[in-house]
RNA sequence: GCCGGUGUGGCGGAACUGGUAGACGCGCUGGACUCAAAAUCCAGUUUUGGCAACAAAGUGUCGGUUCGAGUCCGACCACCGGCACCA
């Protein structure tokens, strides 16, 4: 006799137990069936599991259990992102190691994502900070240096004065130090870049391969490479009445509109521009300086105070250049609007086509000419659309794209520049000044400068046994760590302190699941893995993580290591977790916000919110917006509390049916109230179906009519659910049409023993194709059923078309175009005899008499419009 | 500013290829059971009119194409997200 009551946490926890005695999910190799690889993106180890956990790993443990079902050889793998900046901050606060901090972190979450029934290979985990897996990229690292992948140049980074250290752009509040509240100054140094702009080409056309990658994602990653066609030429410096500077000095100019060149009125550095010192004329020297001093202790807030206003600051060098196109000297400017980092760092300005050389020639008095022939009317500053050349001599009349082209073709005979390809994209810099990530494998010998650390000598390891003296990274105020001797030369040497981006870790991580233990960075095992079938994550990493992970794979192609240029095949953003906020305004206007749990909701007789009110007081609160879940709004759910309370299936049926996954999902205590109460009905139903005895064996050529509709309703129930899981990603509506059915199902009362035989088939399918969403309720009902495997490797049902074919359909009759009437029929029923039908009912001869029949729409077994005048 | 996305009942959402708008769930209303409550079960629930049959209106706004538009086209509005002086 099976139980009667549904009681979540006896059967999950016992379920579970099977699962792991067995090695349910333990992928192979050798196993049998099409591989499969789902990937979830892994978590930080930041200390509990929230409900974007929750939802994005039930969303990759509902397919990976859909496609094991199929039958294909499934790889759903997990591990932790374990290095970063949190552990440090854990560290100063709390007074405890970073690396004992992350280890018990892992360890709960662990134990959380255990509980909420994943269908992982923990035999695969990943931690990767641990030396096993991080030595491997410091080997690639060091190969990479090797090939001038890897190099090391000087670059920027957030100082503090006060705590004498670096800090991580999240650090920075305010354009002050977190800690010691310090102004922020801007420093320079030398640290390690990977060539990613060598990619640039190659990542951008791949995108063009990624079918089924989410477009938004797509489109960013195009912005965010930013490629752009142009030319780019030389301009001599010389006078204002355009003698050559004897020097012979030369600026590059970046252009992608050098069919505007005859209207250059101006010219622009960027403020570290190298020629800039060398150009500059005495009588204008102290002001160029002193706007370089400004322009460098811009802080982050005046910069972005400018962005989009019409202030372009910048002052005269005293220099000109002279324009190849119209042989006439242009003034030479500097600005903060002109970036070191892109092109040449100088710009030939066209203030008539140029919105910001318009921005900045109206408040410098420059002159403006037009080049292109704006529309008729134009009424605007800058125009940059398309329009025949004007005051371009040998240009004029062409449009945009010829006119390009001719320029082009004009420096190029000239030798005066060539057709350039730029790129927004910039190399990846790596370096980080922290303490708690993998360190960077370089020994810095004062004979042989930066030396990658040699492949026997890895892993570089970091210690985890340190203690916090203030902010300063341990290994960095550690003189001893640092030493070491050039294994070059033999001399005395010190290595790197600085880690690498924690993105580099989370760049590799999915192959490194293919082959736990390989001696080498990969082995053979990865080749049959990848490509990544499904991944999943948010779309916050839609550019930087995601850019890094298709960048890496090709490093690890180039490398030999796995075939294939991108890492995944299909890519799925889950939308965010949101919920309602609460708050109460303070007299003196402070907010505090109140956590949903607390609140009751007061409604009107239609149900409609009418206000809050707080539990514990009675109160009113005020009703704020719904929200991403977060600290800051107070309006976080725990997951755990969920789980103990209503279980794991309830917790994961709920997130998976409240939205489609790329959508935001909205918390509701009322509805994951519904989805307990589904699957208790479930539960009872079944018992009850299973406690009635055994049944007969279907003979689906016996069966009267309801049982027959009955039949076609399982089948075209499961027909729809694959549809749903498997190619549409709705899971919400597969979820729908198993409710629907189970209604069905509990009206179709037949107690015959063909009626009994129905209802067998039918829980057994529902079973099923729940299975991939609530995977231990299901289990339990598989075996009260009376099957004797395990459910979680039984077969996805098979939708018998037999049993799906209609005796009857519904043709919805319109008149002019309005719903007048149904009509059931036998299916394949000809237009005329349809018409013949339709013409005999009452509503919709109401519509019809008295007016003549324009003509019949007949869509069969679906529609008839009967168009009247 | 540029790029992308989304607008449907009281709420979350469904309608996949232009063919029954509102599936499924929540909430609400009424009823059954109960001393009572909870739980459970049954019925109803877009709006307006009507006892009903039925009729009219209705998918952000305005217009268009079509026998027929939530779906296609044009213009606009609102909200969300990304990038942001990239020449």
């Amino acid at each position: 006799m099976a139980e009667q009551v549904y009681q979540p946490a006896e059967i999950e926890l016992r379920v579970q137990q099977r699962w792991q005695d067995e090695e349910a999910f333990r992928a192979d190799e050798n196993g049998r069936g099409e591989k499969f690889y789902c990937l979830s993106m892994l978590p930080y180890p930041s200390g509990a599991l929230h409900m974007g956990h929750v939802r994005n790993y039930t969303i990759g443990d509902v397919i990976s259990r859909y496609h094991r079902m199929c039958g294909r050889n499934v790889l759903q793998p997990m591990g932790w992102d374990a290095f970063g900046l949190p552990a440090e901050n854990a560290a100063i606060s709390n007074n405890t190691a970073p690396a004992s901090w992350t280890y018990t972190n892992i360890q709960h979450m662990k134990t959380q994502l255990k509980r909420l029934g994943f269908a992982y290979d923990w035999s695969r985990e990943v931690t990767t900070c641990k030396p096993e897996y991080y030595r491997w990229e410091q080997l690639m690292f060091t190969r990479l240096m090797k090939q001038g992948l890897a190099y090391r140049k000087d670059s920027e980074v957030n100082w503090d004065p006060v705590d004498q250290t670096v800090l991580a752009n999240e650090q920075v509040v305010d354009g002050r130090g977190w800690r010691s509240g310090a102004l922020v100054e801007k420093k320079s140094i030398p640290q390690w870049f990977l060539r990613i702009t060598d990619y640039a080409e190659q990542l951008l056309q791949g995108l063009d391969q990624l079918e089924h990658w989410p477009e938004a994602v797509k489109t960013m990653q195009r912005n965010w490479i930013g490629r752009s066609e142009g030319a780019e030429f030389a301009m001599s410096v010389c006078s204002e009445d355009g003698q050559r500077d004897p020097r012979n000095l030369q600026v590059r100019v970046y252009t992608t509109r050098p069919d505007t060149a005859f209207g250059m009125t101006y010219a622009v550095l960027a403020p570290e521009h190298p020629l800039l010192d060398q150009v500059t004329t005495p009588a204008q020297s102290v002001r160029v300086g002193a706007f370089v001093s400004q322009a460098r202790a811009a802080s982050e807030m005046d910069r972005l105070a400018l962005e989009g206003g019409l202030e372009k600051r910048g002052v005269f060098t005293g220099a000109y250049l002279f324009n190849p196109f119209t042989e006439k000297p242009v003034p030479l400017y500097i600005a903060d609007y002109v970036l070191m980092a892109y092109g040449t760092g100088a710009i030939m300005a066209v203030p008539g086509q140029d919105q910001r050389d318009w921005d900045f020639a109206k408040s410098h008095n420059l002159p403006i000419i037009r080049t292109v022939q704006p529309p008729p009317g134009w009424e605007g500053d800058a125009f940059t659309g398309d329009g025949p050349a004007i005051n371009s001599a040998w240009l004029d009349g062409l449009e945009v794209a010829q006119a390009k082209q001719k320029a082009i073709d004009w420096l190029e005979e000239n030798d005066l520049g060539e057709r350039k390809v730029n790129f927004r994209l910039r190399d990846w810099g790596v370096s980080r000044q922290r303490y708690w990530g993998c360190p960077i494998p370089v020994i810095y010998c004062p004979h042989c400068l930066a030396v990658p650390v040699p492949e026997e000598q890895l892993p570089v390891v970091l210690p985890e046994d340190v203690t916090f003296m203030g902010v300063q990274s341990p290994i960095k105020a550690d003189p001893e760590w640092r030493k070491t001797t050039c294994p070059q030369c033999g001399a005395d040497a010190e290595r790197e302190t600085d880690t690498f981006d924690t993105f580099m870790e989370s760049s590799w991580y999915y192959a490194r699941y293919c082959c736990p233990g390989a001696g080498a960075q990969l082995d053979e095992r990865a080749r049959y893995w990848l490509p990544v079938d499904q991944y999943i994550g948010g779309i916050e990493h839609a550019i930087l993580h995601l850019m890094y992970f298709r960048f890496y794979h090709r490093l690890l192609r180039d490398a030999g290591m796995v075939d294939g240029n991108e890492p995944a095949t299909h890519l799925l953003c889950q939308g965010m977790v949101v919920a309602e906020t609460y708050y109460r305004e303070a007299a003196d206007g402070f907010v505090r916000w109140v956590n949903p749990a607390e609140v009751e909701i007061t409604r009107d007789a239609k149900g409609k919110p009418v206000g809050a009110v707080l539990r514990a007081d009675g109160g009113a609160v005020s009703i704020g917006a719904v929200e991403k879940m977060s600290k800051s709004r107070n309006n976080g759910v725990d997951p755990q509390g969920l789980v103990e309370r209503y279980g794991a299936d309830c917790v994961r049926l709920f997130s998976m049916f409240a939205a489609p996954p790329d959508q935001s999902l909205e918390w509701s205590d009322s509805g994951v109230e519904g989805a307990s109460r589904f699957l208790r009905r479930i539960w009872s139903q079944v018992m009850q179906h299973a406690n009635g005895g055994s049944c007969q064996a279907l003979d689906p050529g016996a069966l009267n009519p309801d049982q027959r509709e009955m039949r076609r309703l399982v089948h075209d129930t499961i027909a729809k659910v694959g549809d749903d899981i498997g190619r549409r990603y709705t899971f919400n509506t597969a979820i729908a049409a198993i409710m629907e059915l189970s209604n069905h199902l509990s009206k179709f009362g037949d107690p015959g023993g063909q009626g009994k035989a129905v209802r067998q088939e039918a829980w057994l399918a529902v079973v099923r194709m729940l299975n991939p969403i609530t995977p231990h309720i299901c289990e339990a009902l598989w075996a009260a059923l009376g099957e004797k495997g395990p459910l979680y490797a039984a077969p996805w049902p098979a939708a018998d078309e037999s049993a799906r074919v209609r005796s009857q359909v519904t043709l919805v009759v319109q008149v002019n175009g309005k719903v007048r009437a149904r009509l059931e029929a036998e299916p394949g029923l000809s237009r005329e005899s349809a018409l013949q039908l339709a013409l005999d009912l009452e509503n919709v001869q109401r519509h019809v008499t008295g007016k003549p029949v324009h003509k019949v729409i007949h869509v069969p077994d679906r529609l008839l419009n009967i168009v009247v005048g």
